[in-house]
RNA sequence: GGGCACGUAGCUCAGUCCGGACUAGAGCGUCGGACUUCUAAUCCGACGGUCGUGGGUUCGAAUCCCACCGUGCCCGCCA
């Protein structure tokens, strides 16, 4: 509903500025405090005031005046205050956000006909996710659901870089090492498995004398060679320890959950030939230079040659990159990429490289985030320092447990929670609390990671606005055990909200879908975090206020449609950044 | 050295892109209140800030521009 009515507003305030011959560039658009009663505002007069030769307010009452009320749906009546024009909602504005608010997709826009490729994570397939890099799947993961409920056709993908030379040691030290020779895995499970023969032979070759290290590398060597030349048994070898590792990768990332369409191989382009294609088609561009025996774009802004191709012939990470971005636009309408900001050059100089080759690259969008670092400094799957993603989700969910059962004896609340109950809640609380708190802060801030502050329940975090979801359910419970009726359609009566804490919420609720609009048209996910947050705020101080249950008929009946609706919003947005939405804890 | 990002209460963060009702909002912590009530993982109140520093643009700057300071990342024929 707040879309239909800020198109509505928009059209009114430039029809009204087009008759009195005032530019409509800019209409000054914004949201009004939380003292005012507007649902919207125009601060255009300010700007207009030369113009017009007259004050901010004088302007401001001129196109009030200006505008015609009763064509208005959504808005009942424009008023001034000082210079800001704001535009009051009418009651069809409420009673049509409480019908719609109650449907199960609330918030999911009208289908865009656009197909998006949504890549995160991509994590060198080398050993267990630690979290350091958590915050790819987290935030991108969010970002394709926000992007979901924006009305996108989004595919999920995971860029398996299974062709650098880490793979290549990987293998080696794999086929090398015996098993007896390393020590205990630190879980059961795969990639804590493999991951011992990676560190094994990392440190070997850092510390064995040269003769053996030489003969390690020429075999190294060999392996990259047998990727470079489509030799198949290579790719054999090559492939059981990448799927073997990203197997157990992919079992932890599901717990998040974060789940994959497709594990988009970078071998691929190797084997189908794009990747010598596009080297042809790069040797052709004015940008292409050959020097020290390496081909290479010598860019116009940007300082770094990129090499793409090597003196000996083979081809680069980024080389492949950029034949897997033009498969991305051959088959999606738009790619966003999910990178960490280390990997902010490289991105540069790829968009710089498609836009060469002839790409329209606002198809291409990217998303940079930060490291999470300890607080004595970074972690690395290699060196094996770091906290496992396993662990710290392990962690949060033991928290959460020891929370729900001290609570069990201070609860009120009679609906007896089973042994299963008592595990969906730690599962749900517990993950959705480390989730939450890595959505809601931009990405582009600095994390250093410190268990207690990862592991914080309180206020802001996802727990307070799960139980905002429980509330809501168990007052929609009550009701429906009492027999109560929720209204919906024609028999919702928003006129019976009478409460400001009542029609705050309603406004709230009304606002979700333009939340879901601005964060994926800005891809930024932690902008319905912070809605909900706020969202969280209305209802509790709604909770307070205004009983449901016990309030006379006609309130009650408008209320349980608030409820509802609010049950639905919240759910979404909870939805919308993979957070769970618990019926009870 | 160069490029990019970040710098808002003791701590963790929103707000910054698109300047306006901002005399800057939360939470944690501290202090003081509210459970015979639809679940207190809640709510209410108090204390707490030269929005890194200095200049500039503007009727108006946390927000835009410039310089500087601090922190992080990058500057490989690695990925």
């Amino acid at each position: 509903m707040f879309l239909a009515m800020r198109a509505e507003v928009e059209d009114a305030l430039e029809e009204a500025l087009t008759s009195l011959d005032f530019p409509t560039d800019d209409l000054g658009i914004e949201t009004p405090p939380d003292d005012v009663d507007a649902v919207l505002a125009s601060s255009v007069a300010y700007r207009l005031a030369g113009e017009a030769g007259m004050a901010p307010p004088q302007v401001a009452g001129t196109v009030a005046d200006e505008i015609d009320e009763t064509a208005l749906t959504y808005i009942e009546t424009v008023e001034t205050q000082g210079p800001y024009l704001n535009f009051l909602p009418s009651e069809q504005y409420f009673a049509e956000t409480l019908d719609t608010a109650q449907s199960d997709t609330y918030g999911q826009l009208s289908d865009r006909e656009t197909s998006v490729v949504i890549e995160h994570t991509s994590a060198n397939p080398t050993g267990p996710v630690h979290v350091g890099r958590a915050r790819n799947p987290i935030v991108g993961d969010a970002l394709a659901r926000v992007l979901e409920y924006a009305g996108y056709d989004v595919d999920r993908h995971y860029y398996v870089n299974d062709a650098g030379r880490q793979i290549a040691v990987f293998t080696w030290a794999y086929e090398t090492f015996e098993e007896s020779e390393l020590p205990e895995p630190e879980r059961d499970a795969a990639e804590y498995e493999m991951v011992r023969y990676y560190r094994k032979g990392n440190s070997y070759l850092e510390e064995a004398d040269d003769e053996a290290v030489e003969a390690a590398e020429a075999e190294i060597q060999t392996i990259l060679q047998g990727l470079e030349d489509g030799d198949e048994e290579t790719y054999e070898r090559v492939g059981e320890v990448v799927d073997t590792v990203l197997g157990g990768m992919r079992e932890t990332l599901e717990r998040l959950p974060a789940e994959f369409d497709e594990f988009v191989k970078e071998t691929r382009f190797m084997r189908d030939g794009s990747t010598d294609e596009v080297v042809d088609r790069l040797k052709e561009l004015d940008e292409a230079v050959y020097e020290e025996d390496a081909w290479q774009l010598d860019f116009e802004d940007i300082e770094k040659n990129l090499v793409f191709l090597r003196a000996d012939g083979t081809s680069l990470y980024t080389t492949r990159d950029l034949a897997h971005h033009e498969w991305k636009f051959d088959n999606y309408d738009e790619a966003v990429t999910v990178l960490g900001e280390d990997h902010k050059l490289q991105a540069e100089q790829l968009k710089e490289t498609l836009e060469l080759l002839g790409h329209d690259t606002d198809r291409l969008s990217t998303v940079h985030y930060s490291w999470v670092n300890l607080p004595e400094g970074g972690m690395s799957t290699r060196e094996g320092t770091g906290v496992m993603l396993d662990d710290l989700l392990d962690e949060s969910i033991d928290r959460a447990r020891e929370e729900v059962e001290d609570r069990l004896g201070e609860r009120i609340r009679d609906d007896e929670l089973t042994e299963e109950d008592i595990e969906r809640i730690a599962h749900q609380v517990g993950i959705g609390a480390v989730r939450y708190d890595v959505v809601s802060k931009q990405p582009t801030k600095g994390i250093t990671f410190e268990w207690e502050r990862a592991l914080d329940f309180e206020a802001q975090s996802a727990p307070y606005v799960q139980y905002v979801h429980a509330r809501a359910c168990g007052i929609l419970d009550e009701a429906s055990a009492a027999g109560h009726e929720i209204p919906t359609g024609e028999a919702v009566d928003a006129d019976a909200l009478t409460e400001p804490e009542a029609e705050d919420l309603l406004r709230s609720i009304a606002a979700f879908p333009a939340v879901i609009e601005e964060a994926a048209d800005e891809r930024r996910p932690h902008i319905v975090a912070t809605y909900t947050r706020d969202f969280a705020e209305a209802f509790n101080t709604f909770y307070r206020e205004c009983p449901v249950l016990d309030a006379d008929e006609k309130t009650r009946q408008a209320r349980l449609a608030l409820v509802a609706a609010a049950q639905t919003t919240i759910a979404n947005a909870l939805d919308a950044i993979g957070v769970a939405a618990p019926e009870s804890m």
